[in-house]
DNA sequence: ATTGGTGCAAAGCTTTTGCAGTAGC
DNA sequence: GCTACTGCAAAAGCTTTGCACCAAT
């Protein structure tokens, strides 16, 4: 078996853009990312990395679990999210404003409590999730 | 808000190719279908249905909260499963097993708080929530 | 020097949309 | 009769692949 220096199976060499990616990413833990939202982010840093790396990458690192798969219910694709080894869940969440549009991240410690119950008693170990309310924000309400 | 005959709002008519794919689904609840395995499924039932029809009714189903979309890791393209709503849908979640797709439903009182954190620290009144938690099952651990 | 990785453009799939016809109410 | 629903074909959207070039070891 061969490692890259990340400690990730299946990679041989150490590039440049290999390094571009994960470091994005790693300052981009436990949130929803779109493919979309990684090219801008990636783009703005200056160094350019051509999609089609940032879609081998992707598959890579699901391959490797560090990144998982989440489907968007209201149109094709996807959004990922990225969270290293150990640190399986989150406890953040989407609040979509029905009027505007606006998503507003919000974090919870309740999450983990619905964590703890789901492993009690179901004995169900939650790696990712999907947690999205829909209502009304402040300046629409 | 208007229902039709199956109890879901939105829904003006009950059409005959409706009533094939809910029966359809129906036979064919908490497991894993692809869109290609309903086209077939249905298909053989005799009764021919569009695709178009088919993936409208997916959209329709997913909005009440009957289906739900699961990501294929390893290529492009989702799996779909159906289950019948519970009496108490307002507390309630879904555990899906990465492995073997069980779905489980959950309650909790949790929910209930993050929506009165939501309204207390973000000013956000919540209409409706979308919870699901991937992970690994009892079985399959 | 070898060969894995990259990036462009094209191909390949999957899902959505436009529109005219059909069927529920 | 009105208009929501259907289904075909076309369009759109997302992801993968082929291939020539580049760069890591």
């Amino acid at each position: 078996m061969i490692f890259d220096k990340w400690g990730y199976k299946m990679s041989k060499r150490n590039t440049k853009q290999k390094e571009i990616i994960i470091n994005y990413l790693k300052s981009h833990k436990n949130i929803h990312l779109t493919v979309e939202e990684m090219f801008e982010g990636i783009k703005t840093n200056d160094e350019s990395v051509g999609q089609t790396t940032i879609y081998r990458m992707i598959n890579y690192l699901i391959k490797n679990e560090l990144l998982i798969k989440i489907p968007l219910d209201n149109k094709q694709g996807y959004c990922y999210q990225y969270n290293e080894k150990d640190e399986t869940c989150n406890n953040h969440y989407h609040l979509i404003c029905e009027s505007c549009g606006k998503l507003i991240h919000f974090e919870s410690k309740e999450v983990d409590k619905i964590k703890h119950d789901a492993l009690k008693e179901e004995s169900f170990n939650i790696n990712s999730s999907k947690i999205v309310f829909y209502g009304k924000c402040k300046k629409c309400g």
